[in-house]
DNA sequence: GCGCAAATAATCGTATACAATTTGACCGCA
DNA sequence: TGCGGTCAAATTGTATACGATTATTTGCGC
């Protein structure tokens, strides 16, 4: 119970509607990467697989679409978002616009309880990436994005932290698409380093190390066009 | 035809569905004025005035309460947004912290031509200034907007375009509730200055003068609770 | 055997229908 | 008169149905 539950809405309603659940759960599937970017998500599949009708399979696909997560074409339906290295290098952009500000609010506001909670994030991070196996890489995925969303909410913003939701599922697309190395949270424990400035009230050598990170990050990509239809490129390698 | 025609909108297909319409039209109704902050929504009646089923105007609905526009309560139905005082503060905290970024960006890679054409939308707006009437002032509202989202188009990102028209949008909201100053722009021209500011390349200056352009926006407002429901305080006073 | 057109199948766009929930009113009673 | 409960009207939540569009396959002529 540490999926779609943990997904406490810090200012929507508890349950708005069944449409919301789906949406979570599709979510969660794009963001762990159990869905590939291109896949067909059709209404009438969604639909049987949570058992309602197409109507609420279709909002939970719109829902997704206004989050960048899947692109609807009109008349032939809802694809899990497959970004073009032009995307994806602004989802990194956006990144270094919005996060070292967001870094900056959260570390004006951090409490000594929240700093631990930051810690104990790092330190299930760790734990993950010592793990073997696709559920523990999975988890490590999603907990590597977790530490910015926690930076987010400590920060006290809702709009931001509803803008950084979406920048770090969009970018757990992009790294499943462009990533080189086999993961993304690179060797050096970035995350942590950027605790310590924060607690050693060093801003400015914080925001450093976010955009240092972020930029690492990126780094690894290889953003080249490289999409499931040309195949000849399949061949020609 | 200059009002949802105008919405030009820069990556979307160009009319996926009639729902799209309907979501810009009760969009710029509510960016306008039109619609007051609390006002109800209701699906049949969205529905009868754009003579679509309800299912469209659900769908509309949906997506404006994405965007942070409508509110939708379960069961209950769907409110033109009424922000709380706290939202407010969020909204104009993620626009100080977002567009100095922006214009950065939007700085180093402003052509000549934007350059004019910013200054032709600064020479519209100051002629709506100019004007009376009711059409004037909601044009002036929307053209004071245009101005930061053209600098957000500017900068050729995508992403922080939609998050600034999210903001724009709801900071319009905000000043419809808790504005004092009948109009939102101060008299002084601060967008010119900061045109005036990126053109001289002085970028620090620019971002200084736009963050205190967002400061004075804010700083126009009474941020009070004084909901509709409170009526407690309706006689206190 | 191959390319192209027409029929077929699958899927989406929209409307309508029914069930569930809320709201406000009406009515009886203290 | 004021209060509580029951019922009806309105509105939303969800499902189903039908028309439109796109993709696929079939069949024919070459």
């Amino acid at each position: 119970m540490n999926s779609a539950a943990t997904a406490l809405q810090t200012t929507d309603e508890p349950s708005e509607t069944g449409a919301q659940q789906i949406r979570d759960a599709i979510r969660d599937a794009i963001v762990e990467r159990r869905l590939s970017p291109g896949t067909k998500l059709s209404e009438s599949d969604v639909g049987n697989l949570f058992n309602v009708s197409r109507t609420l399979a279709r909002a939970a696909l719109q829902a997704l679409s206004y989050e960048g997560l899947v692109s609807v074409e009109k008349n032939r339906g809802a694809f899990v978002a497959y970004p073009s290295p032009d995307e994806a290098r602004q989802i990194f952009a956006a990144r270094r616009l919005i996060e070292p500000g967001i870094l900056r609010e959260a570390a004006a506001r951090i409490t000594a309880s929240e700093i631990q909670h930051l810690r104990q994030l790092l330190l299930e991070e760790s734990r993950l990436i010592g793990e073997r196996g696709q559920t523990a890489r999975r988890a490590e995925i999603k907990a590597s994005g977790d530490f910015h969303l926690a930076l987010a909410e400590i920060s006290g913003n809702a709009i931001m932290q509803r803008f950084m939701e979406e920048l770090v599922a969009r970018s757990s697309l992009v790294i499943a698409l462009y990533g080189q190395s086999t993961i993304s949270s690179c060797g050096h424990n970035e995350h942590g380093d950027i605790v310590s400035a924060i607690e050693a009230k060093k801003l400015d050598h914080a925001c450093d190390l976010m955009v240092h990170h972020i930029a690492h990050i990126e780094a690894d990509l290889d953003l080249r066009e490289r999409k499931g239809q040309g195949l000849k490129e399949a061949f020609d390698l």
